[in-house]
DNA sequence: GGATGTGAAGTCGTTCACAGCT
DNA sequence: AGCTGTGAACGACTTCACATCC
């Protein structure tokens, strides 16, 4: 909305864009604060600056990709990244051969793949925050260990496990094939 | 479980498993049925067809990929699908030096790519249920439009864009970056 | 004895209706 | 007049406690 030029939006208006009810946008909305102007409506600069302060996207996310198989290496050619404040800054895998040349090319600074050995020390200099684990199941819970041992409090586990974290740490699953089950179970109880 | 041998489980461990109450594991299986059995537990093998029943997955599902750029790839070649009653039958591109020679080699049968024009037949001849939309979220509203006119009644979205259909389809978000906003804030307001 | 299944109680989130601003 | 913000009503989900059954 803001790279179209829209100035003002309203609740119901939000409301479709995002599959919920008006009353819905403005509660939500009004839990965090009064963004909206009577009458008017939200100011779009406005409610996006104040969304992304919300979500603490205000400041850049340094992250590592632990894994580089096929997800992995679209992880680190993942350019929207960049529009967000996101950044990958380590890559690392176990096999040799991947460490060896492996690295992401497409976006302006390549990064290097490094073997998993070197994650805490990586961890520190980077100051990396978040670890994405693209790993193949059997190996998240070891990586999600080495990410709690190097103090990397955010973890987002693409691997099809369940993983355990101590308290402190966060964990959130981005395993596809969990809302493809939800999407078989929708069409077939229809 | 139950490759590792495990005969019965309780409520107990399977909430342990999932992060949530063993409560909550007790009312939600009770809802489909009664799948366990007082005083002992879950039978593994019995719990396990009886969700997968719930779920659908006691047929296999037919699948297309539209856009076939890293995370398109990476899907075509997710050997994992197997063990799930997943099948990706069919993947297209706009783009004709994909849809030249692109295949899939490391599942079984390999998968050609076909130019998108293509979508409606292929839908009908292969039987295809559900479509993964992994293409630029500039294009994911029309390809959506594409898959609805084919008649596929399910929608897996990997674009960063909203998008929407008819009555009667349904359209799940996979889109990552949504879930890492969410780690974004928990980390942020701690 | 021990674990499930389930009404009832409690909590949380959603919807409503309208007061409050612009 | 129009749209937000919000207490109150409502509905849904979670937790509890215990009856039930192996």
């Amino acid at each position: 909305m803001e790279k179209n030029g829209g100035r003002v939006v309203s609740s119901v208006e939000l409301a479709g864009k995002c599959r919920v009810k008006a009353h819905q946008v403005r509660k939500d909305l009004s839990y965090f604060g009064e963004f909206g102007i009577r009458g008017v409506g939200y100011y779009v600069k406005d409610l996006l600056r104040e969304i992304k302060r919300i979500l603490g996207l205000n400041k850049e996310w340094r992250m590592a990709v632990i894994g580089i198989g096929n997800l992995g290496s679209a992880l680190l050619s993942y350019k929207d990244f960049l529009k967000q404040n996101y950044k990958i800054v380590a890559a690392f895998d176990i096999d040799p051969a991947k460490v060896i040349g492996r690295v992401s090319e497409k976006l302006g600074k390549p990064v290097e793949v490094l073997h998993i050995s070197r994650v805490k020390e990586a961890v520190k200099e980077r100051k990396i925050e978040i670890g994405l684990i693209t790993t193949p199941a059997s190996e998240a819970q070891n990586v999600a260990n080495i990410l709690v041992e190097a103090e990397v409090k955010g973890i987002l586990n693409f691997a099809p496990a369940q993983i355990t974290v101590p308290e402190g740490y966060v964990v959130k699953d981005a395993f596809f094939t969990t809302i493809l089950d939800n999407l078989a179970y929708l069409l077939s109880s229809t």
